[in-house]
RNA sequence: GCCGCUGUAGCUCAACGGUAGAGCAACUGAUUUGUAAUCAGUAGGUUGGAGGUUCAAAUCCUCUCGGCGGCUCCA
């Protein structure tokens, strides 16, 4: 038996109980959709009240008295004229634009006390079966997800099948709550965003900076050793540009636009065309190729008020952004090494990941040629690699295929990271060439890398992966050196001198606080080294070290202590 | 953008038509302290902004700027 296949027919079980409640509770509601979920279930109801979250406890009592009566779940089956009178009967408009889209001749519904609906089940057997349960939230949703269909009202809901899965669902989301990179932003200090300013701009605290500075000091290495080269570009350009791209056609919606002395520009949305135009700068030899550009690019895009959250979705962005031009012959293999690339900089971070290769959307730029020999190139490269992938069928951007990167996190939670996209088309549009060895001109393919992804999202998961407790390479503060009493702070600057000589991050807490209140303010700040000095520590040359997870671990030299922050930093333990 | 909720001191929150309050942080003083909060005092707010209703607005209404949960979209 499959448990996943249980726990959806559960949850689904639920959601027709759910209903049943609802529809007994508020008279007028019309039913929409109410599929089982990852970790749930939900049903869209369109309704004349508006329901808040106060309702919810009604809500759940009512579904108490259904399981508690345990009705039987029967399955009706009846033709689709039968079941379009029956609908029609009782004015199930949105079931009715569901049946007509069923293309059977039969359709089946599913009752179970008083309560019947449109459904292809599967169910439990009996109300009963439903044992732990919890409504979540309520939200608007559009029909469908359309915007121009009417808002309904949508109910979230999880099941288990036990009172334990559900409490540890529960928990889990606690969890999640409590490492919410926007509350840890606030927490440890690392970053803000201002009313004054506008909404999705981030302005990056000392210590945030720092922990991105850091990952950027990681990355442009990282970039150097594999053979990229560093450039930078503005961060307007004259709307010709981006004519010449396409991108006012195929991306206007996202771009902002500005005017300088009558001309019009734009607020670069993307890095490519600069990069195209150091491209363009000389005559490029096939024996030049694979050309890769690298730089942290900042783009502003417009976002729809509503979607902005947090560093994961914001309006200006800097990207670890790379193009690598090359020929045809090259691709499999740079696609390969970025592959390559990112498998090494995610185990770094310490993150799982998974792969999608996204395909052609309705809205392409190019030959359907092109657009297949690239997708069958990044097939092969990810082949080649063993990584293990799923096709999202119409999910490519505009310009080419691309294979999209799925972090998991500490707590299982997935998020959008690296990307890396074929283009057979900018290079066109732009006219790109080289010379080949036959002395002919030949259009080099592009692609588009990001092995981050977006500086501020990565940041952001980064956050919630670590709890907001970064590994010591990354700790914005590595040490905080706390004096017992204050006459031991010129010890401890000393003994901070000494950290901060050899490349350590440190700090001294010179407050009058006793050493109890100075240890519980450097955990909370999630400093991963504690060095308390008194008497003792300062008369030997000693440190007493304390591990903001491991605790007291002793007395040692200073020295000793630095050799052992090195080799944790070196390797980025 | 749309639907719903929400915005009070640096932070976390109270006051729910009748003169705006607490804890923490800050500042001052005392304490000189050994592994997660020493004590006392001081200062701090045109209640996000603009209009309106009312004798009276943090509280009710309208607009606006943010935030939160979704829809949709994406790095």
């Amino acid at each position: 038996m499959t448990k996943k296949a249980d726990l959806e027919t559960l949850r689904h079980s639920a959601s027709h109980i759910m209903a049943q409640a609802v529809v007994e509770l508020f008279p007028g509601v019309k039913l929409g959709i109410g599929p089982s979920i990852e970790n749930g279930f939900y049903y869209d109801f369109d309704m004349p009240e508006q329901i808040t979250s106060e309702d919810l406890p009604k809500i759940e009592k009512k579904m108490k008295e259904i399981i508690k009566s345990n009705a039987k779940f029967e399955k009706i089956e009846m033709t689709k004229e039968e079941a379009a009178q029956f609908l029609e009967e009782r004015e199930e408009k949105y079931k009715i634009e569901i049946l007509h889209e069923i293309p059977d001749k039969m359709v089946t519904f599913y009752k179970h006390g008083d309560f019947i609906d449109l459904c292809r089940g599967p169910h439990v057997r009996y109300t009963k079966e439903i044992k732990a349960f919890k409504l979540l939230s309520i939200a608007g949703a559009y029909w469908h997800g359309i915007e121009t269909n009417p808002m309904m009202q949508r109910i979230y809901g999880t099941a288990w099948a036990s009172k334990e899965d559900l409490d540890n669902y529960l928990t889990s989301l606690e969890e999640a709550k409590k490492r919410d990179h926007r509350k840890l932003g606030k927490e440890l200090d690392l970053f803000s965003m201002h009313e004054e300013a506008g909404a999705g701009f981030v302005y990056y605290h000392p210590k945030g900076a720092m922990v991105r500075y850091l990952i950027e000091d990681f990355m442009r290495q990282e970039n150097l050793k594999r053979g990229y080269e560093m450039v930078a570009i503005p961060h307007i350009a004259k709307i010709d540009l981006w004519n010449t791209s396409g991108h006012t056609n195929y991306y206007r919606e996202n771009m902002y636009f500005m005017q300088i002395d009558e001309q019009d520009y734009v607020v670069k949305p993307m890095n490519c065309p600069g990069h195209i135009l150091i491209y363009k700068r000389k005559l490029m030899s096939y024996r030049d190729l694979p050309v890769r550009m690298f730089e942290f690019g900042t783009v502003y895009r417009y976002e729809k008020s509503g979607v902005l959250h947090g560093l994961l979705r914001v309006r200006g962005f800097t990207q670890d952004d790379a193009h690598i031009f090359c020929r045809l012959d090259q691709l499999e293999e740079e696609i390969v090494s970025v592959l390559e690339f990112i498998d090494f900089v995610m185990k770094t971070f310490k993150f799982e990941y998974e792969v999608n290769l996204s395909t052609r959307p309705e809205k392409f730029a190019g030959t359907e040629e092109n657009w297949d020999k690239a997708t069958e190139i990044l097939k092969k490269a990810l082949k080649h690699k063993k990584m293990p992938f799923e096709i999202d069928p119409g999910a490519g951007v505009f310009y080419g295929p691309k294979i999209d990167i799925k972090l998991k996190d500490a707590l299982g939670r997935t998020w959008q990271g690296p990307t890396v996209q074929v283009d057979f088309n900018l290079p066109q549009r732009f006219a790109l060439n080289y010379t080949a060895a036959d002395g002919t001109k030949q259009t080099p393919v592009m692609v588009h890398r990001a092995v981050l992804g977006s500086l501020e999202r990565f940041l952001g998961a980064l956050i919630e992966h670590y709890a907001g407790a970064f590994p010591l390479w990354l700790a914005p503060v590595q040490a905080k050196v706390l004096p017992i009493s204050d006459r031991h702070n010129n010890y401890a600057e000393k003994v901070a001198a000494e950290l901060r000589q050899a490349g350590i991050r440190v700090e001294v807490d010179q407050r009058k606080e006793k050493i109890g209140a100075k240890i519980r303010d450097a955990q909370l700040e999630k400093i991963p080294y504690m060095l308390i000095v008194g008497d003792n520590e300062a008369d030997a040359g000693q440190v007493a070290v304390r591990h903001r997870s491991e605790g007291d671990l002793g007395a040692e030299k200073t020295a000793e202590l630095l050799a052992k922050l090195r080799r944790d930093i070196d390797s980025k333990a």
